[in-house]
DNA sequence: ATAGTATATATTAAAATATGAATATACGGA
DNA sequence: TCCGTATATTCATATTTTAATATATACTAT
């Protein structure tokens, strides 16, 4: 158990929550503000945001202002294959 | 966020945990009794009991009696499919 | 029957995570 | 400057996970 364990262990626990998953999903078919995933998900915007936040912290995802509204998108190579593994 | 990404989401639950993703790959190398992952995981062998009751909770796993040891193998197609995207 | 090896279960304490409400901040336009 | 919209933060609490220890079970060989 060395540290590129923990380091792939990391990525699949912040992807391991439906919300989350959620998330990475709909970024990766193109959606980008938090308005769309607060409804894609149909939980309330704070909860969002902070599924956000760990879904930031793992380096799975980079956030870009624009404007009034936020752009996120996936930034991780091994997030994206894995999305990819599971569709 | 529906049943399918429940299901996906806890797949990667299960194996978003460093002792749990290095036992799946140890598992995937052919390793296959509890003594071997102890050693390899390096934590005390009912830690890792727990762990793979967890994996075999999930579908991930599968274990078969033979004399005295448990043979387990990685029975779950989308497993072996993230663990081979994380190569 | 007994001892030894391999693995599982139970219990519990500590740590991490999730949830929800309230509030705060950032920006664009009137 | 003030308002409305979009998003983030804070905080308290509930729940879940994790790790450790001790103990129990299953099997083999003697």
């Amino acid at each position: 158990m060395n540290a590129a364990h923990k380091h792939k262990a990391n990525i699949l626990k912040a992807l391991g929550h439906p919300i989350r998953f959620c998330i990475v999903e709909g970024l990766l078919a193109g959606e980008q503000n938090v308005g769309t995933m607060t409804h894609c998900t149909s939980v309330p915007q704070p909860t969002v945001s902070q599924h956000l936040n760990v879904l930031k912290a793992a380096g799975i995802l980079k956030a870009e202002r624009i404007g009034n509204e936020m752009h996120y998108s996936v930034c991780s190579a091994e997030a994206r294959k894995i999305a990819a593994a599971l569709k």
